[in-house]
RNA sequence: GGGGGUGUAGCUCAGCGGGAGAGCGCUUGACUCACAUUCAAGAGGCCACUGGUUCGAGACCAGUCAUCCCCA
């Protein structure tokens, strides 16, 4: 074995033999309970970033913790097809080409993309690999596949024939760069500092005018209307008067709102339907016209008169100036509105007019709320209840049609002769209202949240009836980021209870999001991103998990950190260190060898006991989603308990010369490093499952399928516990003392303490070996000392006093010092719990084990407190 | 404008009613036969602020400030 950890050269042939023998497998077992993450799809096209590898090492952590605990876990992967993003990668390539999809045509382009979905489709899930996932790969899906398809025909037929699906011409959100709409949660707002246009509509026939602030001036060209609040008095007389709007010379009425706020700018507010949601309202309610001046391209139409074919922010600039010019524009002042932009290109979004299809919302919403408000479904942490709940009282109609090619195709068609719409899952041949042939396909396509709303149960074989969904369904958890729960989470929720009358999973465990140092979100446009593949290959995939697990809470965001990912790393190596120090002291071990059980010393109780204790604490965090504390109390099992004491407390047992106690140092050295190796398998699959299968004591063919450490009783011992506690405390403080004096590690130096006690005095006879070997001297125990020798350091503690005689190195003022400041703290505490003690409230309302507990330790302090002001008054006749 | 998160050691974060913690960084000492990706010892904190509840509050409640996020 080589003195550092290598896991370039372990974790491909770890994954590699998984896989090939099948361990991720998970068919229908009705004899075992089952387990089931079905995992949020990535771009099939992507690639892995720092989300996904948080994403699935939770998700993989959790399945192979299960999958230990004898469950029948199932972990399900796959792709998701990701319309926009796919399309725009695919165009790109074609623009290079000197071609586009136009030219291409539907049908060419179409081969196209999924010639590039094969090229490409399989590096993410080889990435999922890199990191450890132990996905069950013969059901992998992808959401444009036959079942997924399939499932989202039915879907789409149902809910049309409950009336839940409607067309509609109606204001959505148009992306021009994009050329396509997207939904309401698409549109990203950011605050923008821009300019607030004061601009005179005049009365015609009168010299009067209203004052009109607008941020968006060129819309002004598609102007209806200018609605005032009913109560305002400033325009109370001018209701139902003619405005002449400025530039186009179009006539506008004066109407009345109550959408106005009176408040807000002058309180006259210009209403352009075809251009803004909420004009789109009131225009709807006063029946006005909808003057549509900007196009698909964010170009003015004919509409805008002499400003047709100007880009629309241009047109905003010339448009300002000639208000101007003819003494229109009142003044310009400065303001910050929320702009909406395109989530995938970040282009400003254009509010646009056109026919749409929409799922009704409502009645969908409602049943997906009572099932969070019952408990039906869990949210961890709870507070992402709230969100998921604000949202979804809340809800408008999701816009789901895309102009795109790639996707799941409307299936609706158009008769040519007649005004019907056929909703159908293969082409009809005529038409169901005339009988006429000149059908034609709607063209376009679903977002693809809508095939990733039903991801639950298409995977699972759906709209099917199959063995999987009985078994499987609902899921078990599903573990997300949280910034989907809108996009992704709710839609789940509400198809999986209208198709499947039942919740997609139980538990939802919700993840923060993970940041850059600084506290910023990766972006390619920052150019912050860190690699997981890049980390996997200088670090390995282990310390990568481990990284991402620990220092963190559900729900909170988390900063990524080369020096935490150092740590982890150096974890990963004092574990293969240890590891090979028992190795290296296994090769005489027989398994059934005569190891004498009676052998067994305070330090195996002792550790035993702790194994036990972390089982179950390990155990208890992960049923409550708390795998970094569950991950931190590995760690510190590892390093402070076994390594540091347990290992060095073993080893006078190894190199001593009764083989008896050889052999049992053996055995829990295996025993104990064995289950900690199962229980941190889950978090770090491949240095674990390297080491395990080194151990001669290991059973079976995969740490994978290693029995879970059951937390116990049996070996849980207090009164080991407790005795280590004291022994532990004489060597800190002797180790204290040497290194006060300057004593180099090396250099041995006697020991003499006072233990009049009975039962400590037992202790510190029987296992003064410890002492002697982890403090480094020869020790004395006495019973009191007569004479208490003045060129020696002192401490105390447990009830006994310590003296490391140091000829020469004692300069009793510096001695002096030392103690003093010891003293001082003592006193501290001292003062503090008197008062305790001495509270008539505390001593009548305080539980009778707390009251102890301060008692035992006031016992300590003032028994300290003398010996050491002892040692200071003999210092001080002597100096 | 509404909702939420976070403010604890120099940095990153745990703890969440009864002795202020970890990792990194820092100081001191050591190449001790598993590991210098290490070992041992140590310094460092009005637990954001102000009130309240309680015998007892870093933790619970109310308010304030700072900062980040989501929604409109």
């Amino acid at each position: 074995m080589p003195t550092a950890y290598e896991p370039g050269t372990v974790e491909g042939k770890w994954y590699g033999f998984w896989e090939e023998n099948k361990f991720f497998r998970a068919g229908v077992k009705p004899e075992k309970d089952p387990f089931c993450i079905i995992m949020p799809p990535p771009n099939v096209t992507g690639q892995l970033h720092m989300g996904h590898a948080l994403d699935n090492t939770l998700q993989d952590i959790l399945t192979r913790w299960k999958r230990m605990q004898g469950y029948n876990a199932l972990w399900l992967p796959g792709t998701d097809h990701a319309g926009i993003a796919t399309q725009a990668r695919v165009e790109e390539q074609l623009a290079r080409e000197g071609t586009s999809r136009c030219q291409m045509g539907r049908e060419k382009f179409l081969e196209r993309v999924w010639e590039w979905k094969e090229q490409y489709g399989g590096r993410i899930t080889n990435q999922l690999r890199r990191l450890g996932s132990s996905c069950d790969w013969d059901r992998e899906r992808f959401t444009m596949d036959e079942g997924c398809s399939d499932a989202v025909l039915e879907v789409f037929l149902r809910l049309y024939e409950k009336g839940l699906i409607y067309r509609d011409y109606y204001i959505t959100n148009w992306c021009p760069k994009c050329q396509t709409t997207i939904s309401d949660i698409e549109v990203e707002h950011q605050e923008k500092p821009g300019h607030f246009y004061f601009i005179k509509y005049p009365v015609k026939g009168s010299d009067r005018f209203i004052p009109v602030a607008t941020t968006r001036p060129e819309t002004m060209l598609g102007d209806v209307a200018v609605a005032v609040h009913p109560e305002d008095p400033r325009y109370r007389d001018l209701l139902g008067a003619t405005l002449i709007l400025p530039v186009s010379g179009r006539e506008i009425p004066v109407i009345e709102d109550e959408y106005v706020d009176r408040e807000f700018g002058t309180g006259a507010v210009k209403i352009t339907p075809a251009h803004d949601p909420n004009d789109f309202e009131v225009g709807a309610r006063h029946k006005l016209p909808q003057v549509q001046v900007i196009d698909r391209n964010a170009v003015m139409t004919e509409e805008a008169g002499k400003y047709k074919g100007i880009d629309r922010w241009e047109c905003r600039k010339r448009l300002v100036k000639e208000l101007d010019a003819q003494g229109y524009l009142i003044k310009v002042d400065d303001h910050t509105h929320a702009v909406g932009h395109c989530y995938r290109c970040a282009t400003v979004i254009e509010p646009m007019l056109s026919k749409q299809w929409f799922v009704r919302m409502k009645p969908l919403a409602e049943p997906a709320i009572q099932a969070a408000l019952e408990g039906r479904l869990k949210f961890v942490p709870e507070r992402f209840a709230k969100v998921y709940l604000n949202w979804m009282e809340n809800i408008r109609d999701w816009c789901i049609s895309r102009q795109l090619w790639w996707g799941h195709r409307i299936p609706v068609w158009y008769c040519g002769d007649c005004a019907e719409m056929i909703a159908a899952r293969e082409a009809p041949e005529r038409c169901t209202g005339c009988g006429g042939g000149k059908l034609e396909q709607d063209p376009d396509v679903l977002d693809t949240w809508f095939s990733s709303a039903l991801w639950p149960f298409s995977t699972l074989g759906w709209p099917r009836k199959t063995l999987d969904l009985a078994y499987f369904y609902p899921t078990s958890v599903l573990v997300t980021g949280r910034d989907i729960i809108f996009f992704w989470v709710a839609r789940m929720i509400f198809s999986g209870i209208e198709h499947m009358d039942d919740v997609p999973f139980r538990d939802v465990f919700i993840h923060g999001l993970v940041l850059d140092a600084l506290g910023r979100k990766m972006s390619k446009s920052l150019g912050n991103g860190v690699d997981p593949i890049d980390v996997i290959e200088s670090h390995g995939a282990d310390s990568l998990r481990f990284m991402l697990v620990t220092g963190n809470t559900p729900g909170n965001d988390l900063r990524f950190h080369y020096e935490r990912l150092e740590g982890a790393r150096n974890f990963a190596n004092k574990i293969w260190n240890a590891s090979r120090f028992v190795l290296m002291n296994l090769h005489d071990y027989e398994q059934d060898g005569e190891r004498g059980q009676q052998r067994l010393t305070l330090a195996d109780r002792w550790i035993c006991s702790r194994f036990r204790s972390v089982a179950e604490n390990v155990t208890a965090n992960l049923e409550k989603y708390e795998l970094g504390e569950a991950a931190r109390i590995l760690y510190e099992f590892i390093w402070n308990e076994f390594c540091d004491w347990y290992i060095e407390l073993a080893k006078q047992r190894l190199y001593g010369k009764d083989p008896l106690e050889r052999s049992a140092a053996q055995h829990i050295l295996a025993e104990i490093l064995k289950g900690t190796l199962e229980l941190l398998h889950p978090f770090m699959p491949f240095i674990t499952e390297d080491i395990w299968q080194r151990l001669p004591v290991h059973k079976g063919m995969t740490i994978m399928k290693a029995a879970w450490p059951q937390p116990g009783s049996e070996y849980r011992d207090a009164q080991a516990e407790g005795d280590m506690e004291i022994l532990m405390d004489i060597i800190r403080s002797v180790r204290h003392i040497r290194s006060e004096m300057n004593v180099p590690p090396g250099k041995k130096a006697d020991i003499i303490i006072e233990a009049p006690y009975g039962i400590a005095r037992k202790l510190i006879q029987q296992w003064s070996v410890y002492i002697e070997n982890l403090a480094v001297g020869k020790v004395q125990i006495v019973g009191s000392l007569q004479e208490k020798p003045d060129q020696a350091a002192h401490a105390v503690t447990r009830g006994v006093e310590i003296f490391v005689p140091l000829k020469g190195l004692i300069d009793i003022g510096q001695e002096t010092v030392r103690l003093t400041k010891e003293l001082e703290s003592i006193e501290k505490d001292l003062t503090r719990i008197k008062g305790k003690l001495s509270n008539e409230g505390f001593l009548s309302k305080a539980p009778g084990d707390v009251i102890e507990k301060e008692k035992t330790k006031e016992n300590d302090l003032s028994s300290r407190h003398s010996s050491i002001t002892k040692r200071l008054q003999m210092l001080g006749k002597r100096g």
